[in-house]
RNA sequence: UCCCCGGUAGCUCAGUUGGCAGAGCGGGUGGCUGUUAACCACCUUGUCGCUGGUUCGAGUCCGGCCCGGGGAGCCA
């Protein structure tokens, strides 16, 4: 019925009323009142029914839906990458071994834990990347993409990190660095775009309690172009600033937080794309450019929470990569089937990895990522 | 993992020089009221993170540990 009260058009006339659950007063943890983020992390069963957490939630599942679409419209094909990975080091961190063995007594042999006796016949962990399964199907297929968990046993205690997050990996085949930074940038802009249109409600919530620049944030990435630096142009440009920077600025140094956010955030305040890094700083399957000393790599920074997207075209040429594992000191045998796909019919290939709670972190202007996701596993906490 | 800060009532916090454990909110009862985190009165609430020490006496001082926050590293 109209209801006569301000800020609201209508309201219920109940006729009859039925409890289904009580909730007792005297014990309930939910107060009228505002709650901080800490304490409503202990009580993970119970947050969704605030409104924070509920507006976290559906646009959670909306900028999941959006990258699903944005892929999915432009012919990717969603591939279901392993959880478990026998692949002993895919070189991003610390890996959770995955066993069945029993742990108080597990099988020896010469002083060594027995694998071959373990459930696969050899040690597995959880993956830290769908990245190099990908390459395989974007070999065969062309465009694809990988959306899902990912796991990392880094004793990291921040806002921005967590031991299981979700990844979202596209791998092309036939494209090189510059197509890799356009489909970044045209993809995180649609995504922008999709979650403006699709949960006013929810971000002009956000905008009024949690961050009151996320929209306009959103609004101004959707229209600016991404500024595109190389590696050592941004050097150049740390160089000159005359910051005063607690990390010396130097080429061959990676770039440390408080750089990319002089770069992202005072020198341009905008989207940031950092190419071309020194080969020494990168993993071993990013591609060598003709330089012999940069590789092609790309990192998307931006304002606030720095890198959301780090990528690369993939080394495609067998000997280049070959010497690239070898400097690394990695075993071929190991990625035998990696070697592989350069032997057999190769092609210039690359892709991104980013960070989706990341992502939802900088739609909804939440400052921990513990607080975007329904249950954070980070160091010594994994309840729920 | 490193640096800094914190942990006191269900929640958010105060607690002086080492000397009886506090407030607001919440909860209960009653009142009032087209309310919007209502309002008024009264009542209710403690392993002061854990542990060892100093002291006549420790929330307060000292050591160790656990947990949380901010920053850094690692990264997405």
């Amino acid at each position: 019925m109209a209801s006569p009260a301000q800020g609201q058009s209508v309201e219920l006339q109940a006729a009859d009323v039925t409890c289904l659950g009580g909730a007792d007063p005297a014990k309930y943890p939910l107060q009228k009142k505002r709650h901080s983020l800490e304490f409503l992390r202990t009580i993970a069963h119970l947050r969704p029914r605030t409104n924070t957490f509920g507006a976290v939630a559906r646009v959670r599942s909306a900028l999941s839906g959006a990258i699903h679409n944005f892929f999915q419209n432009r012919g990717f094909v969603y591939i279901h990458t392993p959880i478990i990975t026998t692949s002993d080091c895919e070189g991003a961190g610390q890996m959770f071994q995955v066993t069945t063995l029993d742990l108080k007594q597990p099988p020896m042999i010469a002083g060594q834990v027995d694998f071959s006796a373990d459930f696969f016949g050899q040690a597995a962990n959880l993956t830290v990347s769908g990245q190099l399964e990908a390459e395989i199907y974007a070999l065969a297929l062309g465009d694809v993409y990988t959306f899902g968990p990912t796991f990392r046993a880094e004793n990291s205690n921040t806002s921005r990190h967590l031991s299981e997050f979700w990844m979202v990996e596209p791998e092309c085949a036939f494209c090189d660095l510059a197509g890799d930074v356009g489909l970044a940038e045209e993809f995180l802009k649609a995504i922008f775009s999709h979650i403006l249109q699709h949960c006013p409600e929810d971000m002009s919530f956000f905008n009024k309690l949690i961050d009151s620049t996320v929209i306009e944030t959103l609004e101004k990435i959707i229209q600016s172009d991404f500024e595109r630096i190389s590696y050592t142009e941004a050097v150049e440009i740390l160089t000159r600033s005359r910051e005063n920077f607690a990390f010396p600025v130097s080429w061959g140094a990676d770039l440390a937080t408080e750089h990319e956010r002089y770069l992202t955030e005072k020198w341009v305040n905008k989207p940031v794309v950092v190419t071309d890094y020194p080969k020494e700083i990168k993993p071993f399957y990013m591609r060598l450019n003709d330089d012999g000393r940069t590789v092609a790599a790309m990192d998307v920074l931006m304002p606030k929470i720095g890198e959301i997207i780090g990528g690369s075209q993939r080394e495609e040429r067998y000997q280049a990569l070959q010497s690239r594992m070898l400097e690394a000191g990695l075993s071929l045998d190991t990625y035998w089937w990696y070697l592989e796909l350069r032997e057999f019919g190769s092609a210039p290939h690359a892709g991104f990895g980013l960070g989706f709670d990341r992502l939802v972190q900088f739609v909804t202007g939440m400052s921990n990522i513990r607080d975007v996701i329904p249950f954070p596993r980070t160091p010594k906490s994994a309840a729920f």
